[in-house]
DNA sequence: ATGAATTATTTAGACTAGCTACATGGACGT
DNA sequence: ACGTCCATGTAGCTAGTCTAAATAATTCAT
């Protein structure tokens, strides 16, 4: 059975569409067509029906799909195995990444690449986006992921952790918390809380700290964009959470960050990528420099 | 990179020559070396050397051949899945064996197996042969192997354990031995041993009973053919070791034969296969059906 | 030492498989 | 009902892979 073919299949089991999959291999829809013809007369059996104006895999096809995976990675075993003979890890690498993490990893990420490797990057709002599916564009997908929630863990992806994302309390100068080392819930009783629109992940963890306080927050403002909420607590009007790594650094001494113990704030920053993808040469020395990056990060901020 | 090209530069790892391959798979020498130089450029380094009038696989060659390996074991692996699918274990399944577990084997398999799968059998001497040479040529290659001598294991071939082949002592009708359970190499002292030819497997246990009852054994014969062996001990002139299923079935009670104890005689045997071709279906069932066949011989010698 | 045999490679030519371009046929939305 | 979107069918072209025959290099035997 050719390989091509089953990595056609693959990638209809991916995308969903005869034409995406033209579109992303660079054929036309009748040449997928015809080679998937092809792999069903060879099979013997019915891979895909049609469903409305589309198609959709049937069971069989769904499995051989998942077995065409394996190939894909060996395939790319193999491929990485020779590159690393030659000692030579160029070629493109896609990345797509939100807001946050680009702006905290992806310039020095670059900087550390050799000649020869492009790294092409991009940014989605994480609310809007499906990450697992963006791993069908991108060689690699930053998500965040609230540590233990490994829930695309399951879809056959390769997911490889980065770096914690700790949150911290934000305060102003001068603020009778602001000469501790660290902050508990209890602490923050009767505090005003500048905090984050409805749904955002933040929410969660203010809850936790409600709970575990065994009090009501009072939240004051409500903002979805973080230097806005940052600008508020700075003049005094409340405080807030913030991400340790990413808050104000252009202007320091003028916002002070306690770590929180007491209640699970860690969200974790992981590279989400199709299996055989994440086999490349080129990939596993972006991964590294990501991860690189990433401990830099965590460094300077904990020296400082 | 094409598959078909890895799987040459497999077969050339395995095989050692061009022509070699050529002819295992239907091709004239120059489409193997046309293509072989075609990878290579690909490649971007040299995989073959020549070396004499042939040639050899340089580091680079080799470490590709083996992940081939894996590209190959994904892809049966594949259309083993399949075959599932069509409930299809059907196609040529080709096997060789020494000749006393093809005896035991066999038959009773060839009857197990449905229409559409045919059973190649062919029978190689033991001692002549190397048996990890052989899975080039065959799909499922029976070996012994003395239990813990894993020697092709690392060999980057699979092995399964089909069944134990335990080493008896054989007697004579009324040898005063013969009213007991078992035997133990103590008891063995002064007795007259019919032997076997220097340098067959048999030897080794042999010592280990003069070892372990810590006398010499007195080895009045020495022959290679089994039968002749028997035929001396039913007529009293000794005892021997024998292996209990493949001793003379036609004439029973003419020799006894009493397990030993206290000597690690299980030897065992084993199916070596390529993994990739381990992996089809149709191998898979017939490796089923062995182990089935092994079982039942264990079960009929027990009970009775 | 020379000729015969074996092994890999080169070249030229034939064949085949897969692609594009274009046309066809259902299914959905307005 | 019409236009749109998606999959598929058909015809022809292209590119890649095979065979056949010739060449080159090395070993073996007499």
């Amino acid at each position: 059975m050719d390989v091509q073919r089953l990595e056609l299949l693959r990638e209809l089991a991916d995308r969903g569409s005869i034409t995406a999959v033209a579109l992303a291999t660079h054929r036309t829809p009748s040449a997928v067509s015809q080679q998937l013809k092809v792999l069903e007369r060879e099979a013997g059996l019915q891979l895909t029906q049609r469903h409305g104006r589309g198609l959709v895999l049937t069971d069989a096809g769904r499995a051989l799909a998942r077995s065409a995976t394996d190939v894909a990675v060996s395939l790319a075993k193999a491929t990485a195995l020779w590159d690393e003979f030659r000692n030579n890890a160029t070629g493109d690498v896609s990345l797509v990444t939100f807001p946050t993490a680009g702006q905290m990893l992806l310039p020095g990420v670059i900087k550390d690449l050799g000649p020869g490797l492009v790294l092409n990057c991009a940014d989605e709002d994480p609310e809007l986006s499906d990450f697992p599916a963006l791993t069908a564009e991108y060689d690699i997908v930053l998500a965040h992921s609230i540590s233990g929630q490994l829930s695309w863990a399951g879809r056959g992806l390769t997911v490889v952790p980065l770096m914690n994302k700790p949150l911290d309390v934000g305060l102003p100068v001068g603020h009778p918390l602001a000469d501790r080392a660290w902050v508990r819930p209890s602490d923050l009783i009767g505090e005003t809380w500048i905090g984050v629109s409805d749904g955002y992940p933040f929410e969660r963890i203010l809850h936790a700290i409600e709970q575990e306080a065994g009090a009501h927050l009072s939240m004051a403002q409500r903002f979805a964009d973080l230097a806005l909420i940052e600008s508020f607590v700075i003049a005094g009007l409340g405080i807030a959470l913030v991400p340790r790594y990413t808050s104000s650094g252009g202007q320091p001494g003028r916002l002070v960050l306690k770590p929180l113990r007491g209640v699970e704030s860690q969200r974790q920053i992981v590279a989400l990528m199709r299996p055989d993808r994440a086999e490349r040469l080129a990939v596993r020395t972006v991964l590294g420099a990501l991860r690189a990056q990433a401990l830099q990060v965590q460094h300077s901020h904990t020296v400082k």
